[in-house]
DNA sequence: CTCAAATCGGACTTAAACAGTCGTATATAG
DNA sequence: CTATATACGACTGTTTAAGTCCGATTTGAG
């Protein structure tokens, strides 16, 4: 199946939330897991994500929260799943490094090919950006 | 995660193999599970459904095997992943009909936008046919 | 006619990925 | 000091994919 996590979904939603925010005013992941019905622990891991790799600011302690760090036309989709998956999205297991990789195949007869349809997949998720998702 | 299943990676690697022979000559599944160390019960499985979607033709019995039922050019990728996962494939949970559908949230943010990331990956998909494989 | 080789197809088990939860630590405004 | 918020690791449960098993059917060849 080729479907985004429901972490992404979650990031997606509470981007737009946040960047939907006039000025750069400070949510909290309470509100917005009230809001959309997105569990809280979960939610927050998220943002946490979104917070280390510099795509929102969190602000520690009381009256703290997220608020964006870029401009929503700088963000692309590409980036906000890299942030939340750790890894970038590849299409087949021959494609990734490390042990799973093509190795397992003696001869690993379709990677080529696919090289061409997971460029144009990550050109998908570059041309949109959360400018166009608010 | 964005990955094609194993099913669908062996699905490429098979017809691949199959629309590569010269003629129209008949292919088993052992030789192909032998050759690129498939399993075998899983790749037969992914044949009977190549078959189904009557993107190859099986000759059963003494003798029998699996051969191309159509031109290579005219075998889209997508048509591939429809015939072998049985739907077709969706970025985001919102996006499929049915009861997981976009109800859960109140209010589904971020389905429109995501509509158009979906018509480019499938665009992906569709751009690339059997015959740029072999 | 019989047998062996092959597809057919449902049911089952195992493994891995994902979703979600819990507990605790840390920061900070008031 | 305390209530409120993020930070983060560890854990559990659920779902989905991967792989296995078993028997049925088809059919060419001896």
């Amino acid at each position: 199946m080729v479907r985004l996590s429901k972490r992404v979904e979650y990031g997606l939603i509470a981007l737009r939330h946040i960047a939907s925010q006039r000025g750069a005013e400070i949510v909290t992941a309470k509100e917005i897991s009230d809001k959309y019905g997105i569990p809280f622990d979960l939610l927050a891991k998220v943002l946490q994500r979104l917070s280390k790799a510099g795509v929102i600011v969190s602000h520690q302690g009381v009256r703290g929260g997220y608020s964006l760090a870029l401009d929503p036309r700088a963000v692309q989709v590409s980036t906000i799943i890299h942030a939340i998956e750790g890894t970038t999205p590849v299409i087949a297991q021959c494609m990734s490094d490390g042990p799973a990789s093509c190795e397992v195949f003696d001869v690993c007869t379709i990677k080529s090919p696919l090289t061409k349809v997971q460029a144009n997949i990550e050109r998908a998720f570059m041309s949109m950006t959360l400018a166009e998702i608010v």
